[in-house]
DNA sequence: ACAATAATTTAGAATAGTCTAAAATTAGAT
DNA sequence: ATCTAATTTTAGACTATTCTAAATTATTGT
């Protein structure tokens, strides 16, 4: 059952996972872009994956991909390894969060299930990544989740920062030094039509700090509609 | 300076630096053997590391290889990487000393110099690994030392378990229920010339263990002359 | 509806690492 | 010193992953 994956596969699994959340079926350009390869070496990862027995992407084509259940279990497991070792980094360690991407970007491949539940183990078999992602759970479940883009956001609502992306350790610094990590407030006090800037007001903060867009969709809030609170 | 190995070249580095403690020159069918690859696969590997820029091998054909000074820092640099990796995952993940090796072995070529230092400092820069092997220091320096083969010693000789391999699972389980670990004493017993059987009885019990040479050869012991102790 | 543009796929080729089978070389024993 | 056996090397081929360039298919604006 346990079909060995390549480090390459696991990875073209993992980015497919990540931006089929955002589009039904993934297309060779995006994964291209994702993985620094060429439009034609997708392609072909993707007739290889589609052919595998049994199929781990569901492929048309000129219409890109979708993941199989079994592709989608592969991904979760590398997902699992990659939050579970960034968090091990950190309280471990002591990597700082910018920090711990790269480095489990490489363990997470090599790692044995083992390996897995240890950490699991010392780390209180956490549900919730560094970044404040979800960890899919040992037997590969990822909660289903009901956040926004801060991107989406408008003057006058609120929220709750609910993760970020680990991949720019440029923006976790400085989001680290704004205070905006997850489980901050915020406001919103402005928005730039033109530019797409979003102004924002965090709280306990005076200053109003403006994030451009390239800065607001790596972020994900949860909305604070007056006064209902909502748990994790 | 810091050329990028593959995990493969990395691999034959470690072989051919383990081989080359006991042989100058290094052949083809024994790291064959090391490795589970066909010497036509060594051979080739010889040429192109050989042949690498500056070269990481000294190869001669038909007499085999030796490492250049190059390719004896990328061996003692995963050397390192392998023993503080194996402590690392006794002292905080709570591996077994028979577990730690196959972990290690994949791990070793994908961590960073960051990842090493932090393991390092955690464990406080240890000098000897789990099963008693120096580790090269963080400028790739390994110690000189004088141990013998168990397998080389003769009845009346007495010894210090100075380290045991770390690749047979079997054989580690097997001498910890012994209590023949590093720094164990022992007295050579007997020696059965026919099977090269070593009959011992390590310090504190009182039966003797009859050890066979596929066995003794994986033992590094310190010979006590008598009275003389020697300090590591 | 259709041309222009963008995206995708195909074709052909490269590299790292491996294999088997055949050829060449070395070493051992008389 | 020579023949045999063991070891090593060469030759040719395969797989996974990637590339570039050319061909094909989609999309979009008018």
């Amino acid at each position: 059952m346990e079909r060995q994956l390549s480090d390459t596969v696991e990875n073209y699994l993992k980015v497919i996972y990540d931006l089929s959340s955002e589009n039904q079926r993934v297309g060779t350009g995006q994964i291209a872009e994702m993985l620094n390869v060429s439009p034609a070496s997708v392609t072909d990862m993707f007739q290889r994956l589609a052919g595998e027995d049994p199929p781990l992407l569901n492929y048309v084509k000129h219409q890109g991909v979708a993941l199989t259940e079994d592709g989608k279990k592969a991904a979760l497991e590398t997902i699992r390894h990659h939050r579970l070792l960034e968090l091990f980094l950190h309280e471990v360690l002591d990597y700082s969060w910018d920090q711990v991407h790269d480095e489990a970007d490489r363990l997470e491949h090599v790692i044995s299930e083992d390996f897995e539940e240890r950490v699991a183990a010392v780390l209180g078999n956490p549900q919730w990544g560094l970044h404040g992602k979800p960890i899919p759970s040992r037997n590969l479940v990822m909660p289903d989740l009901d956040t926004s883009y801060l991107r989406d956001l408008r003057p006058g609502q609120s929220g709750l920062v609910h993760s970020v992306n680990d991949d720019d350790p440029g923006l976790l610094r400085y989001l680290e030094t704004l205070g905006l990590v997850p489980g901050a407030s915020f406001e919103v006090i402005d928005f730039s039509p033109y530019d797409n800037n979003l102004h924002i007001r965090i709280k306990g903060e005076n200053d109003v700090v403006v994030l451009g867009a390239s800065d607001t969709v790596q972020i994900r809030v949860e909305i604070l509609d007056l006064a209902v609170d909502k748990e994790r």
